[in-house]
RNA sequence: GGCCCCAUGGUCAAGCGGUCAAGACACCGCCCUUUCACGGCGGUAACCCGGGUUCGAUUCCCGGUGGGGUCACCA
């Protein structure tokens, strides 16, 4: 068969070369070593920490080198659109640090390797496709879905792999006339690829390829013999063909993707040695899991919203902190690095593929917490009330009044005992930080716990109205808990817990319940950071105020 | 089911032929302390099983088992 006349048959409206885009997309001029990576989500506008997790892999790689990190937006199947998911992509990432160099942006392409979104490249594919088809190495297929499923049902029954290969490439060797009747009667065709690879022959005869990985090493497994589909019947590649084709024009040199791309590796292999085109290096990264029932499973977009990226951004997670998290769970060595610097920036780290773990992660919460109040311990306080304003106005707009009216006051609370060698790590997230400080906020102020069990009322009741004599705004700490102690002794409680735990049976308790009625009284709970300090930000009416009201209560 | 990946405490993980098998989170205890946190000290807890190779296997090989992934005109 004349492959040159079926391919003109088949693509009559390209007349490029696929010489003319090794023109158009020439290599990259970079510094040696410089990796250029990517991310190609598929713009359904859900993203979650897997992808976050993956992004920052393609991030450190570019930048650590001087390289390029772009965005492709692999938009091949039109059942996925999302209105509005790019930006949402875009400004999810950008929200947790993972900016672009090149790519689909909010302003519209950038570089020199476009265009960026695969719907936009149809005519490059069906060049390649051309090509493929001028060599013999592509082939129209008219199956429909029900022949495709009555092939599946067979073999099936016989036990025998699924898919379109070998004997069961029905369409495999149509002839010019078959197609062209075909095509007379406007029957919908895929094109699909002439597998090289070896099929129905002794299991020891397959013949096997490997590739060496970036992060698991040499990777052995059979060579493909599917007969993929290259071209959809809209014409539109599927994301095997338009992954090789785009990133080898797009010059890639690092492929970073999730382990659920590992079966498909054969394909891509075939594809790259019959296109002719070296191989980029393929980093499969391990699964973010999911303990569910006792057994670890893969994050799933379905089934997991609460891993989406916006569940961290409603909650009020740092950026910082999910990025501390993540690169702990990226690269095995940061934490040690990080304890031994503090203070470093976490660009400084250096990040290297060989570190990465190759099983399944399990997400954290418990660490993710722990890594977040160390995070944020270190972020000043005027910064971390910008932090929280910004968070207020997408998800507590009532608290933007309240927060931005009074930002002084805000920032001194949110800086109380942070200073110091042993800073308190009281903050997490940001819905956490203001249940913390809620009780700063008259309209939030509410009584959650009640006193200690060897206080009575009555006792209680004298505690408040020595501590509203007494009480003087003006006292520094130590006078003022001088004087908490003297209500304590004057009432039959020890001035010293020491003296308590020493003869529990000369007193009702110690200064430390003292403190808790009136911590309770102040604040409504029991526990908080230093009440003399608390009062000094409150202020004196607020602090007698609530004294009062709580004594008037208990009348 | 075929193919592929993975396998060290509850979790994340160092290890890369000889170690009392690091460390972090969580948990427990003690100390500090006016509460809580923070901090300090200490503790419980692990090499999936069976064969090899070797003087010696957590480490290398093979086979099981277990878990995960994947088998689309989705990515």
């Amino acid at each position: 068969m004349d492959y040159n006349n079926l391919a003109e048959l088949l693509f009559p409206h390209i007349t490029r070369d696929p010489e003319d885009y090794e023109k158009i997309y020439p290599e990259r001029k970079l510094p040696p070593g410089a990796k250029v990576t990517r991310l190609g989500p598929s713009p359904t506008g859900f993203i979650h920490l897997g992808n976050l997790y993956g992004a920052f892999v393609d991030e450190r790689l570019a930048h650590q080198s001087d390289g390029v990190f772009y965005l492709r937006i692999e938009d091949t199947d039109d059942k996925r659109q999302v209105e509005g998911a790019v930006e949402a992509i875009i400004s999810s990432l950008e929200f947790f640090g993972v900016t672009f160099d090149e790519g689909a942006a909010l302003e519209g392409d950038k570089g020199d390797y476009g265009p960026y979104y695969q719907s936009q490249r149809a005519e490059i594919y069906q060049t390649y496709v051309k090509q493929l088809v001028q060599r013999g190495q592509a082939y129209p297929c008219f199956c429909t879905e029900e022949e495709l499923t009555a092939i599946r049902e067979e073999q099936e029954r016989l036990k025998e792999n699924p898919g379109y290969y070998g004997k069961w490439a029905r369409h495999r060797n149509l002839t010019l006339e078959e197609i062209q009747n075909r095509m007379e009667q406007k029957m919908p065709f895929v094109i699909r690829l002439r597998s090289q690879g070896t099929h129905d022959c002794p299991e020891e005869d397959v013949r096997m390829i490997s590739v060496e990985d970036g992060i698991r090493g040499t990777l052995t497994m059979p060579e493909n013999d599917q007969d993929v589909v290259l071209l959809k019947a809209n014409g539109i590649p599927t994301y095997h063909f338009a992954h090789v084709v785009d990133d080898h024009l797009m010059r890639t040199t690092h492929v970073v993707r999730g382990a659920e791309w590992l079966p498909s590796l054969p394909i891509h292999v075939e594809l790259f040695r019959t296109l002719g085109w070296p191989l980029p290096v393929y980093c499969h990264t391990a699964q973010l899991m999911k303990m569910e029932d006792g057994n670890k499973r893969k994050l799933s977009k379905r089934k997991d919203p609460e891993l989406s990226l916006d569940y961290y951004r409603s909650e009020g997670y740092h950026p910082k902190a999910v990025r501390e998290y993540l690169l702990t769970i990226l690269n095995s060595n940061y934490e040690e690095w990080r304890l031994e610097n503090p203070d470093s920036p976490q660009e400084a780290f250096d990040f290297t593929v060989e570190k990465m773990s190759n099983s399944g992660t399990l997400f954290d919460l418990d660490k993710l917490n722990d890594i977040s109040k160390d995070v944020l311990v270190k972020i000043p306080a005027d910064e971390l009330s910008e932090f929280l304003i910004n968070w207020a106005k997408t998800y507590r707009p009532e608290l933007i009044d309240l927060f931005a009216e009074q930002k002084e006051y805000l920032i001194k609370i949110l800086d109380l005992g942070r200073q110091g060698d042993k800073p308190r790590k009281d903050f997490i997230f940001a819905r956490q930080m203001f249940e913390f400080i809620s009780y700063f906020y008259d309209d939030y102020f509410k009584t959650e716990d009640v006193y200690p069990e060897n206080v009575s009322d009555e006792d209680a009741k004298t505690i408040l109205s020595s501590y509203l004599e007494s009480y003087d705004h003006r006292d520094d700490q130590v006078q003022w808990f001088d004087k908490i102690r003297e209500i304590a002794s004057a009432n039959g409680y020890a001035a010293k817990p020491k003296d308590y735990k020493k003869n529990p049976e000369l007193y009702k308790g110690h200064v430390g319940d003292v403190s808790t009625v009136i911590r309770i009284a102040l604040m409504g709970r029991a526990m908080s950071p230093d009440i003399w300090e608390i009062q000094q930000i409150l202020g004196e009416e607020t602090t007698r105020d609530r004294i009062q009201k709580r004594l008037a209560a208990q009348k």
